[in-house]
RNA sequence: GCCGGUGUGGCUCAAUGGUAGAGCAGCUGAAUCGUAAUCAGCAGGUUGGGGGUUCAAGUCCCUUCACCGGCUCCA
C-alpha cells in the first residue's frame, strides 16, 4: 500500500501491518532518535501505530502538541510506581489535564506528603530502566478477565462500559493499563515532572461513590519549563486575594462572627463603593428601575416560588415571628415577583428592569468555603426583567452587551461563555412546557449568534427553570468563578401566576430573565484582587493619593493640597508619621497606592510638589493644577464631566 | 458534606515530651531625616476550643471549630 511520509515530502510503498517506526526506519532513519509519536491524517497516534493505505504520516517531537502524551504517560509511571510499593492498590483513571495530570487511587492506607518522594523516587528508577511502552488490541472479555484476575475491579466496571468490542492495552514492563493513548515510545522519555499534590476524590465524581485518594502531578519536556511554571505557580500564590485582603486591609472573615461571613473593611468598601456607582450609572443608561427588598420574608412565599422543594438544603433554618415561619433570602426573584403582581400591568409597560443589590444568605457545605469567592452571605447585583415573548432576545441580547461592557471596564478581556441547556435524556429535572424551553433556548442562541459570540454548550447546567447563559472569570491560578448569569425563567410568572395585558384585552403571562452581571460583590471582588494583584487601576483606588510630608514642620502645607485635592474629589491621605521619607515611601508602595505627593521645603518654597508614581518612580516636581489635570486625565470616561 | 493536611502574639515564623521565643506591626521616648525600613525601650500568649494520657503536653491520643488543597456543589 502507499503512504505519503509528510517530514519526508515522498509517498511510500510499503506492507500492510506495517508500524510508523518500521517504515522511517527504512525511509528516515535519521529522524527517529528523538521522534515520540506520530501524526497519522491529523491524529496523535504512538510510532508502533500501523497506518492504511493512503495515509499521510508524519513524526511528532518534543513539543506543545506532545505535550498531552507526554504528561498522560508521566501518569502511567506514577501509578506503576504506586502499584509497585502499594502492591494492593486498585488504580482508576488518570488522565492530563490542563496543567499536567493526576491518577485516582484506591489504597490501603491514606497518602501523606511524605509519600511524595517516595512515589517520586520510584518514578524516576521506571524512568531510568526505559521500560518500552507497548499497545496491544484485545478484545473486551480478554481485558475484562485480565484486570479481574488482577483484583482490579474499577478497571473491570470501566471496560464494562465501554462500547466497542476491542479495547487497547498499554504495557509497561510488569504494568499493564487500559489506555487510549497515544504514548511515549518508552517510559525513559519522560521529560521534567513533579508530584504536586495529593487530594481525595470521588469515583466518576459520583459523592455515593467511596472516595479515591488522587496524586496530582505535571511534566514537561524540559527542566526549565517544568522551573518556569512551578515559578509561576509560586508567583500566582502571592496573588491571592485572601492573603492580599489581608495586607491591604480590604476585608476579613473571622472566626468570632462565622466562616463565609465576610467582614468589609474601609479601603474594601471604598472600592465596593466605587463599583457600586458606576454600576448604577450603567444600569440608569441603560433603562433600568431600582429596587429594594428585605432579608427575610414569610414561609409560604418560598413555598409559592418553590425554592422550599427545590433548594431547601442551601437554606437557613425558619425563625418564628408572631407564631409564623419566616426564612432569610437565599435568593432575590420572589420579592421581585410579589413588587410585579401590586398593581395590574400592561404589554406597554413591558419591559421592566429592575435592579437590585441583593445581600442573600446561603447554608454552603462547609468544605466548598472559599475566601471571598464562595461565602455564605453575599450581594448579589442582581436584576429582574420582565418582559414579552418578542422582547426576550433583545432584552437577552442587551444583558450580555451590558456583561460584556462591565467586564471590559473592570479589565477582564478572557472570559469563558457558556450556554447552560437541558440534559436531552434527564428531562423530568426540568419544569415547564417543551415550547417554553425551545422558545428560551432559540432567544439565547440567537442574541449570541448576533453578538458573534464563542460560546460552549454545557448539558445538563441548566436551571432547573430554564436555560442559562453563564460567564466565568479566572482568579490568580486559573480557577474559573462564575459571574455573570442571564437566565430565563417561566416557572416563576406561573407559579406568582403574574400577567400583562394584551392589547386584545386578554391576560398574557410575562417571562421573566434573572440576571446578575458581576454576580456577587464578594466573589467579584475577589477575582479582581487578583486580576490586579493588588494593585488597583487609579479610579478603583480606595486611595489615589499619598502625600509624605519630608519633615512634620511642612504638615500645614501638606494640609493645604490635601484640601485642594479632596475639592477635585481625588481620594487622599496624609503620612504625618514622625517616620523617614523612604520609609513612608516603603509603606505606600506597599499599599499599591498609585501616586505619592513628595513635600518638603523646597516645593513649599517654590508652591510645587514632587510627584511619584507607584511603577514609574519619580516623576519630578509639578504644578498642582498641572497634577490634578493628569490625574484626571487618566480616569475612564465615565468619570470624566 | 467527603478525603488529606494545617492551627503558636495583629502579621511572618522558632521551640528532643522538660522555664513559650524572634523579626515586622503597635505603644513610649529620642533622632528632624529628600524617593523602598533611624535608634532605643515597653507591652503583647490559657499555643483555635473541650477532653484525655503523663511526674510533666505547643509537642502524644480523642473530639469539636476554623483554615488550606482537592472532590461534589455553586454567585
Amino acid at each position: 500500500m502507499k503512504v505519503k511520509l509528510v517530514d519526508l515530502n515522498k509517498v511510500v510503498e510499503v506492507d500492510h501491518n506495517i508500524t510508523v517506526f518500521d517504515i522511517y526506519s527504512t525511509y528516515g532513519k535519521e529522524l527517529l532518535p528523538d521522534a515520540l509519536l506520530s501524526l497519522i491524517n491529523g491524529e496523535l497516534k504512538d510510532l508502533s501505530a500501523k497506518p492504511d493505505e493512503g495515509d499521510t504520516i508524519s513524526l511528532v517531537y518534543a513539543g506543545k502538541e506532545a505535550l498531552e502524551p507526554l504528561r498522560h504517560s508521566v501518569s502511567h509511571i506514577m501509578a506503576q510506581a504506586v502499584r509497585r510499593l502499594f502492591p494492593e492498590s486498585q488504580y482508576t483513571i488518570g488522565p492530563a489535564i490542563e496543567d499536567g495530570f493526576y491518577y485516582d487511587f484506591h489504597l490501603p492506607r491514606p497518602l501523606a506528603p511524605e509519600d511524595l518522594p517516595v512515589i517520586s523516587e520510584e518514578m524516576d528508577k521506571i524512568v531510568k530502566e526505559n521500560l518500552v511502552i507497548v499497545a496491544e488490541k484485545v478484545s473486551k472479555d480478554e481485558a475484562m478477565n485480565l484486570f479481574a484476575s488482577l483484583g482490579q475491579n474499577y478497571k473491570v466496571e470501566l471496560i464494562a462500559e465501554i462500547e466497542d468490542e476491542w479495547v487497547t492495552l498499554y504495557r509497561q514492563g510488569e504494568y499493564v493499563d487500559l489506555c487510549r493513548g497515544p504514548h511515549m515510545p518508552s517510559t525513559g522519555k519522560s521529560g521534567s515532572f513533579q508530584l504536586i499534590s495529593i487530594a481525595g476524590a470521588y469515583f466518576k465524581g459520583d459523592e455515593k461513590r467511596p472516595m479515591l485518594q488522587r496524586i496530582y502531578g505535571t511534566a514537561f519536556f524540559t527542566r526549565e519549563e517544568l522551573d518556569g511554571f512551578l515559578k509561576q505557580r509560586e508567583e500566582a500564590l502571592k496573588r491571592d486575594h485572601r492573603k492580599l485582603g489581608k495586607e491591604l486591609e480590604f476585608f476579613s472573615i473571622e472566626d468570632e462572627i462565622g466562616a463565609g461571613l465576610v467582614l468589609w473593611h474601609p479601603k474594601g468598601a471604598m472600592i465596593r463603593k466605587i463599583i457600586e456607582d458606576f454600576w448604577r450609572d450603567e444600569h440608569l443608561k441603560r433603562g433600568y428601575g431600582f429596587v429594594f427588598s428585605p432579608h427575610i420574608g414569610r414561609e409560604s412565599l418560598w413555598q409559592t416560588s418553590g425554592h422550599l422543594s427545590f433548594y431547601s438544603e442551601y437554606m437557613y433554618s425558619p425563625m418564628e415571628v408572631d407564631e409564623q415561619k419566616y426564612l432569610i433570602k437565599p435568593m432575590n426573584c420572589p420579592f421581585a415577583m410579589v413588587a410585579y403582581k401590586s398593581k395590574t400591568r400592561s404589554y406597554k409597560d413591558l419591559p421592566l428592569r429592575w435592579a437590585e443589590l441583593g445581600t442573600v444568605y446561603r447554608n454552603e457545605r462547609s468544605g466548598v468555603l472559599h475566601g471571598l469567592l464562595r461565602v455564605r452571605g453575599f450581594t448579589q447585583d442582581d436584576a429582574h426583567i420582565f418582559c414579552r415573548p418578542d422582547q426576550l432576545k433583545d432584552e437577552i441580547k442587551n444583558a450580555i452587551e451590558l456583561a460584556q461592557y462591565i467586564l471590559e471596564t473592570f479589565g477582564f478581556h478572557e472570559y469563558s461563555i457558556e450556554f447552560s441547556v437541558r440534559d436531552l435524556e434527564n428531562k423530568s429535572k426540568y419544569v415547564g412546557e417543551e415550547k417554553a424551553w425551545e422558545m428560551a433556548g432559540e432567544a439565547i442562541e440567537q442574541s449570541m449568534k448576533e453578538l458573534g459570540l464563542n460560546y460552549k454548550v454545557i448539558e445538563g447546567e441548566a436551571k432547573f427553570y430554564g436555560p442559562a447563559i453563564d460567564i466565568k472569570i479566572k482568579d490568580a491560578i486559573g480557577r474559573l468563578w462564575q459571574c455573570t448569569t442571564i437566565q430565563v425563567d417561566f416557572n416563576l410568572p406561573q407559579r406568582f401566576n403574574i400577567i400583562y395585558m394584551g392589547p386584545d384585552g386578554k391576560e398574557y403571562q410575562p417571562v421573566m430573565v434573572h440576571r446578575a452581571i458581576l454576580g456577587s460583590f464578594e466573589r467579584f471582588f475577589g477575582t479582581l484582587i487578583e486580576h490586579y494583584s493588588g494593585a488597583f487601576p487609579l479610579w478603583l483606588s480606595p486611595v489615589q493619593v499619598k502625600i509624605l510630608p519630608v519633615k512634620p514642620d511642612i504638615s500645614e502645607y501638606a494640609e493645604n493640597i490635601s484640601r485642594e485635592l479632596k475639592k477635585n474629589k481625588i481620594r487622599v491621605e496624609v503620612d504625618n508619621r514622625e517616620e523617614a521619607l523612604s520609609a513612608k515611601i516603603k509603606t505606600a508602595q506597599h499599599e499599591q497606592v498609585p501616586y505619592m505627593l513628595i513635600l518638603g521645603k523646597r516645593e513649599q518654597e517654590v508652591n510645587l510638589i514632587a510627584v511619584r508614581e507607584r511603577r514609574k518612580g519619580d516623576l519630578g516636581a509639578m504644578d498642582l493644577l498641572k497634577f490634578i489635570e493628569l490625574v484626571k486625565e487618566e480616569l475612564p470616561s465615565f468619570l470624566k464631566e
